[in-house]
Order: C-alpha cells, then sequence, then structure tokens
DNA sequence: TATTGTTATACTCTATAACTATA
DNA sequence: TATAGTTATAGAGTATAACAATA
C-alpha cells in the first residue's frame, strides 16, 4: 500500500540474522495467508486445529492443545467458536468422564480443503523469488527444524 | 520443562505444513533467544534497532522504523527505553529540524556484541539436528525470502 | 492428590487517533 | 498541506489463578 521509499541498499547486517530472518518471513506468511483464513473461526489457530483433528483418533482438547502448542484455556473459546460454526463437534469420552473428545465435522472438512487450496496459492506468492527445488528444500528444512523444536518442548507452551 | 507426554508418531498432517512449520521456528527461536536479549531493553526489539544502527549512516526515527518493521509510535518508547540506558542516543538533524538522528553508543556497541555471541549460541541449539552445510542452506534461503517480503512490503507495518 | 475442562481477572501489547513543531 | 515525533486512549490477546467434576 505505502510506496516503498527507496531503500537502495538497506540492511547490511540485517540481512544475515537468523532471527531477523525468521521475524520477517512468518509476519509475511501470516501476511500473504490472512485473507485465506479470515473468515475461519479463531483465524490462523482454527486452521491448526482443523488440520490437527483431520487425521488420527479424536483427541482430547488437553492432548489437541499440546499438539498444536496452544494454552488448554484459549483451547476452549477456539473450540467454542469452531462447534457454534458446526466445524468441530465434542461428545464424552466413554473412558474418562472427565475428558471429552474432539471431532471434525464434515462441513469442517469442507472448509480445511478450502483454506489449504488458498494457502497454498499464499506460499507460492511467499517463495515465489525461489526455484521450485529451493522451496522444497526450505520447506524440508523448516519441518525438520520445527518438529526438532516440538519434540524438544522447546516452545510448546505459548506462541507469538 | 514439562516431561514430554509420549507422542509416538505425532502429527500427521501438521508434520508437512509449512505456515505450521514457520510459526513452531518462529516460537522456538524465540524461546531459545529470550534469555539472550532478557536483560536487553526491548528485548527482541531492541537487539534489531541495535542492529539496524550498527552501521551506516544514523537514522530517523521514521527510517529505523521501516528499516525493522516496526510502527512509529512503538519505536519512540523502545528508543526512550534504550537512550534511558545509554545504549542510543538522540540528536537533532541538522538537516531537517522535525527529525532526529538515532545514533548507537560505544556501551551499545558492547551490550550488542555480547547478545550476538550468545544469540549465536541459542541459534545453534535450535539447528542442532542440521548439518553445518544444510545449516547455512537455510539460513541462505530464509533471507531471500525474508528480502522479499520487505521489498514486497508485504509485512513491514506491523508484526506477530 | 492430580487431571480435564471452564471461567474470571489482570496485564501486556498494539492500533488509532490526536497533537506539536517543523517543512 | 504533508511530515517527524510524541502522547493518550481503547481494544485485542494473553497469562494466571481459581473453580467444578472426575480419576
Amino acid at each position: 500500500m505505502t510506496p516503498p521509499k527507496t531503500d537502495p541498499a538497506p540492511d547490511g547486517a540485517l540481512a544475515t540474522d537468523l532471527g531477523w530472518a525468521i521475524r520477517l518471513v512468518s509476519t509475511a506468511f501470516a501476511g500473504v495467508a490472512a485473507d485465506s483464513v479470515a473468515d475461519l473461526p479463531g483465524g490462523a489457530r482454527g486452521y491448526l486445529v482443523l488440520v490437527a483433528l483431520a487425521t488420527g483418533e479424536p483427541p482430547s482438547q488437553l492432548a489437541l492443545a499440546r499438539q498444536v502448542s496452544l494454552d488448554r484455556t484459549v483451547m476452549t473459546y477456539l473450540l467454542d467458536d469452531l462447534e457454534a460454526h458446526e466445524l468441530i463437534s465434542r461428545r464424552p469420552d466413554p473412558r474418562d468422564r472427565r475428558a471429552r473428545q474432539v471431532l471434525i465435522t464434515e462441513s469442517g472438512r469442507e472448509r480445511l480443503a478450502q483454506v489449504r487450496k488458498s494457502l497454498a496459492a499464499a506460499e507460492n506468492r511467499l517463495l515465489v523469488d525461489l526455484s521450485a527445488g529451493e522451496a522444497d528444500q526450505l520447506r524440508t528444512l523448516l519441518s525438520r527444524v520445527a518438529q526438532t523444536a516440538h519434540r524438544e518442548s522447546l516452545g510448546p507452551t505459548e506462541d507469538c
């Protein structure tokens, strides 16, 4: 929107800073992906929950919260919202009456498919300057680091 | 802190999700880097400002805000804090009496060097499962995407 | 006593808009 | 009229703690 104000050779040292790059890429991705998840209850978090629910056994809310690295208190709000829009449903766990199983609905799967398609386009916009091979490399490397981080519990408690 | 609760083969679809990976890596990096910037005024943002000031001509606050992708209103608070700790200084721009030039102090350079050293160790912790070559690839690819994003103004207004 | 889910409170952060002083 | 910097206000988002039900 704002026409760039020249900046011919902008950041000398910042350009090689990993934290800087992560921050910028993260922000930029959030930007290009915003439209894709804009009308989804809970936004990006709602998307993460739907993805997590799309495969495997119906988890408890707590297990789900751990899987997507969210606090269990925000999971309550998030699921309330998603359930109100009939994208997920909750039912009591027959084995443990404290817990509730979370399931994705058919409607939820349809919305997920739509959002995924839209997100794929957004990703391509973000990675437009990379070749197909480089984009794949980046995905692979990021995923590996992410899985390490998740496994090591380097940051599962909160988010940014 | 919390002992991982098994999760033998955790996320089927999430593992290949780029947004998920970016989010997790971003959070994990913030986690490992937190200690490094904990005692720095403004935390991670203070660091970014010091890095940006370490090279080149003293910028105006607005130019600095654009460079590190922060709003100019938060730049005021941030610089107040950094100046109170004598890590930066402000002086009037002789060419434009509305503007103020921002300079890093000697003390600021020393702190920056300390933080950088500590951050390098944190980065290594995050990338521990990657080979040296892979880590370099990741840095390079992320930087390229970040520079594209920054240039395209895909997300310069705010942050996460 | 510990755990699952829920709710309420306080706090932090950010966005928005106003204001000044210059240009 | 537009811009650089500052300040104040309101709103969103989060963490913390407390609570009820169950194990």
